[in-house]
DNA sequence: CCGAATCTGTAGCACTCGCTACATTTACAT
DNA sequence: ATGTAAATGTAGCGAGTGCTACAGATTCGG
């Protein structure tokens, strides 16, 4: 279900393809997840937990030597294929946050709150204020996956220039 | 049925509501605009330069004194409730755009390249690079919208502070 | 005034949506 | 072995989807 998610976008999503993905029934989703509601929100969890491992794994914890680096570490994975997956899915969730869904928009803090952490503990060692380095660095990060979503990677490399300029 | 779209989003607004909206029948709509692909197409063009014209009428094209105080304006303006309507609007285009939607991602290309040049003339006098000043300072902007839309001000907050520090 | 082209209302088609009723099967503790 | 609870298959409901067929109304040039 998680690979149909991550194929196909959320919004589209519905129970009987869900089902199929899983081999089973629409009847057996809605009665182990008591609602459509239910197993969306268990899924996003996972889906979550498999980019953290993914980002874990791609880049062990260590001080990057400075932020120019780590930025550029970051983004060659996070614009690697498997992984630009997850990133449409995550702008479906904003996107649905920014709307009345309430349980969206806690999903969406927890995950971002989850990654300045992240990043805040890859932050090169001599960075004087590493958690608003690291929220600044994954705002500039949101944005540029806006840019990729649209096709347009020069704006994107152009910002990510003139921020974070190489030393 | 701008305001409906506004209101509701794009991608959860069918024909029948969208007819109710306009005070007609989901028949005329198909008969007017030949199907609901062609009825989305045109009703982003006129929001997008509904948006333009906003945002035209509340910051004038004049350089501004410095960057900080160019992105302070354009965050009121686009912070505002009125103008956030669209830019949720906004999220869901980028959003529909990173799946298959051409179309969309079309549309999303063309809107971010307008308000390069929106921002690009707006960019103080003595800015060396103005257009990839500008690309900065959209793609901040971008990042500063997802964390406004997952409800975390503070976060877009410190980055703006981070980035763009008051001199 | 009249024919033709442009509009618009009513009804409905074939489909998908989330979810449920009901019956049946399976698993397991006693 | 038997009673009970968990699990599953089949069928379907009511609502909504984009879109169309058909018929009647309106408008306008000749």
């Amino acid at each position: 279900m998680a690979a149909h998610v991550l194929d196909h976008g959320l919004t589209s999503a519905s129970l009987r393809p869900l089902a199929k993905a899983a081999s089973t029934s629409d009847r057996m989703l809605i009665y182990h997840f008591g609602s459509k509601e239910g197993l969306v929100g268990e899924l996003l969890v996972t889906i979550a937990n498999d980019l953290t491992r993914k980002l874990d794994g791609a880049l062990p914890p260590e001080k990057a030597d400075d932020k120019r680096a780590l930025l550029d570490k970051v983004l060659a994975v996070v614009r690697s294929p498997v992984v630009a997956a997850y990133i449409r899915l995550w702008r479906e969730v904003v996107a649905t946050a920014g709307l009345g869904q309430e349980a969206h928009r806690k999903t969406a803090a927890d995950i971002i709150e989850g990654y300045v952490a992240w990043l805040e503990r890859r932050m090169p060692a001599d960075e004087p204020r590493p958690r608003e380095a690291a929220m600044a660095m994954l705002t500039v990060i949101e944005g540029i996956h806006v840019m990729d979503s649209a096709g347009l990677p020069t704006v994107a490399d152009a910002s990510i220039e003139t921020l974070y300029p190489r030393a």
